[in-house]
DNA sequence: ATGCACCTTGTAGCAACTACAAGGTCAAGC
DNA sequence: GCTTGACCTTGTAGTTGCTACAAGGTGCAT
């Protein structure tokens, strides 16, 4: 299949798809005659794999580790658990800081009855120190 | 006081404020006789401003917002009010997003009690398309 | 044969910094 | 008086993960 058939069938663009060959993250397809790359469905299952891991939230460098354990089907599990253990604890934190910022903005708009800016809470309270609370 | 006084005192990197100066964020300093910038406690101010709306995970397009508006005293309360509304919404839909993938990691790591990748639920479930649930 | 959708390469841009390199300035210590 | 070291200056390039474009080649239908 051509690489506008493979952008299509797994949602990435054809761009995209140049990019993670380009960056070794996905193996060279082979060429037509005509120099257009052409994919097998070994290329598909190794992109789906890997928009399936982004989309989770795994990075580039994370993504090029699972890669290359899922290559070693002898090697203990514990290794892709390990990476997913990891990615789990930072998007706990992520949501943890997301929801500390949350509350701020909800408390900051509760405070603010004001209508002309010079009153405004919200103002104040970005240019607040918060170092002295 | 001098730029390494001013990024200690506001927990920035010289070279951020450099760049917030390069971008118009924050207003050029005086120099001295030595060419070195000059900063007086309204740029203190300003940058705590600045500091504290990107923690809030305000764009740097925001921040452009919310200074201009906040030179504004007269104008209504409701033009920054709709800004942190928009970034609270924004902010909700992170998390939400988050906690999909986080509940989707979980269930990974639940589902794997194999010892062997090549028995390993988890990199079946990467390479398994989503859109074939 | 002519249009149009597709493909090729290469390069530059996005956000919001961060990290150099190469050099200038200033106060302290010998 | 001279060096050392910490600071400052400008300018440029790198980071992440793409995305957008330009200039041209290919394949197929009409």
């Amino acid at each position: 299949m051509r690489i506008g058939e493979l952008a299509k069938a797994t949602g990435t663009k054809a761009e995209t798809i140049r990019y993670y060959e380009r960056e070794g993250i996905l193996p060279a397809a082979d060429r037509t005659d005509s120099n257009y790359r052409d994919y097998s469905q070994d290329h598909l299952a190794a992109l789906t794999f890997v928009r399936r891991a982004r989309e989770l939230g795994f990075s580039m460098a994370q993504v090029r580790e699972l890669l290359a354990l899922s290559d070693h089907d002898d090697k203990p599990c514990e290794d892709v658990d390990q990476l997913v253990r990891q990615q789990l604890d930072e998007i706990d934190s992520k949501i943890a800081d997301l929801t500390v910022l949350r509350d701020e903005l909800a408390q900051m708009l509760r405070s603010c009855q004001a209508d002309r800016i010079g009153d405004c809470r919200i103002v104040e309270s970005l240019a607040a120190s918060r170092a002295r609370p």
